[in-house]
DNA sequence: AAGAAAATGGGGAAAATACCCGATTTAAAT
DNA sequence: ATTTAAATCGGGTATTTTCCCCATTTTCTT
C-alpha cells in the first residue's frame, strides 16, 4: 500500500513537477492537489480523500498556508503536515510548527532528503531538517527575544508606518502627543532603533506590520 | 533531435521535479542545473554546453536572474532565454525582458501552457503568455509611469533607508549635506511623499532598495 | 484597602527634518 | 564659443522628532 499525499500550492508548475517526483519515488501517491487552503477544503470534502501527509506550501492567495495548517490540524488531527517554503523569516517557522506542523522544509531542499523526510514523518512521525536547513535551538531562543507589544502599540505601529506626523497620529488615535511619545520611546527600546525611519523598517522586516 | 534546456533556480526540489517533467514531455532534454549564475557559469564554461531554451529563475542568491540573463544574452546570443518566477512587480519584468529574454512566465502556469511555450519559442523564437499572464499593454504604460532616478539618487535612497542621519549620509557619500537636501527633496517629489519615513516605505513598495 | 504597576499626559530643549531663498561649478548641447 | 541644463553647495527658518524631567489616573495585586 502507498502513501497518500496532498500538495497544496499556487505554482502549478511546482506542484505538478513535484507531483510526478513524488511517483518517480515509487513508495507514494499523490493524491491531491490544491492550488490553496480554499481549494483543498472544496477537494477534500467533496471526494473524500484523506492523505496521510500534506505537503503545505507557506505563500499562498486566498487562504494561506498558516491558516490552512491551522484548519488541516483540528479537522483531520491524524494527517501529517509538512510545511514547504522558500527562505522564510523565522516567526513563520515557528508559526507553522505551532499550527501543528511536524516539519519545515526549504523548496531548495535536495530530492534524496525529501524522500527520507517523508520515509520519517511516516515512521516516526517527524522529521527535523538538519545541516542546510533549520536551527531549532535559535529558533527557540528567538523566539524568546520576539518583541512582545500590545494592541495599543501595534495600532500606532501602523500609523507610524506613514506619512503621518506624530501629532496627526494622536489625533487619530484620541490620545496625548505625550502619550504617542511614549508609545515611541518603548518600541525605539523593543526593536532597538533611535529613529521613527529606523523603527518603521523593523517594524516591516519583524513582519509586525504589513507594507 | 531533442531540444536541450538550461534549469537556473536555487530551489533544488524545483529545478529537480521540474526537469523531470520536461522529460516526461519526450521532445526536451534537460542537460544542465544550476542553483545560481554563478554556478551556471562554471558548469556551462567547464562542460561546454550550450543549451537551446534557458529557463532562469529571477530571485536568487549570489547571482540573479537579471545579472544572469543579461550575460548570457552577451555571451550566448543565439540562447533563447525564459524569465521563470513567482508573482513579482512589473518592474522586474520588464528588466528581464530588457535583458534579453524572450519570453516571461509565472511559476502558477500550468504544464500544458509550459510545453506550449517551448514549442513556440523552439520554433517562433519567443511566446507571449496570455490570459492569466502579462498584460505588455499595461506594462509598456507602467514603464513610462514608472519613477526614473539616478544610481547618486538610488545610492541616496538606499542610505535614507536606516537610521543614519542626513549628516552621517552627506559625510559618507562624499557631499555637502545641502546636495543631500536636493536629492532628499526631488525623490519627495518622484515618490510623491512628505517625509523620510513616507520616503522609505515607498522606496520599498516600489522596489528601489531592497529590505 | 493599600501598594505596585501600567497607562496616560504636561513642559521644555536639543537635534533632525522639511522647505524656502539663492550661488557656483560642471557637463552637455547647439 | 555660447547657451542650457544639471549637479553641487550655502544660509536661514519653521516644523517635527527625539529625549529628558515628572504628575495624574487607572488597573492589577496582595
Amino acid at each position: 500500500m502507498k502513501i497518500t499525499i496532498g500538495i497544496i500550492d499556487d505554482h502549478v508548475l511546482f506542484s505538478r513537477s513535484l507531483s510526478l517526483m513524488l511517483k518517480s519515488f515509487n513508495d507514494y501517491d499523490v493524491v491531491v492537489e490544491a492550488q490553496n487552503g480554499k481549494d483543498l477544503q472544496e477537494k477534500l470534502l467533496r471526494n473524500n480523500i484523506v492523505p496521510s501527509i500534506m505537503l503545505i506550501d507557506v505563500n499562498m492567495p486566498v487562504m494561506n498556508g498558516l491558516e490552512t495548517a491551522k484548519w488541516l490540524s483540528t479537522h483531520y488531527p491524524q494527517m501529517k503536515l509538512v510545511a514547504l517554503s522558500m527562505n522564510d523569516g523565522d516567526k513563520v517557522i515557528i508559526d507553522m510548527i505551532k499550527a501543528g506542523c511536524c516539519s519545515y522544509l526549504l523548496k531548495e531542499t535536495h530530492p534524496d532528503e525529501l524522500e527520507k523526510a517523508l520515509q520519517e514523518i511516516n515512521s516516526k512521525g517527524y522529521y527535523n531538517a538538519d545541516a542546510s536547513n533549520i536551527n531549532f535551538r535559535r529558533l527557540l531562543n528567538s523566539e524568546k527575544e520576539a518583541v512582545q507589544i500590545n494592541e495599543r502599540e501595534k495600532t500606532f505601529l501602523q500609523y507610524a508606518c506613514s506619512d503621518m506626523t506624530y501629532r496627526e497620529i494622536a489625533a487619530l488615535m484620541s490620545l496625548s502627543e505625550r502619550t504617542i511619545d511614549g508609545y515611541r520611546e518603548t518600541l525605539f527600546g523593543k526593536l532597538k532603533v533611535q529613529s521613527r525611519v529606523g523603527l518603521a523598517l523593523e517594524a516591516i522586516r519583524k513582519g509586525l506590520v504589513e507594507l
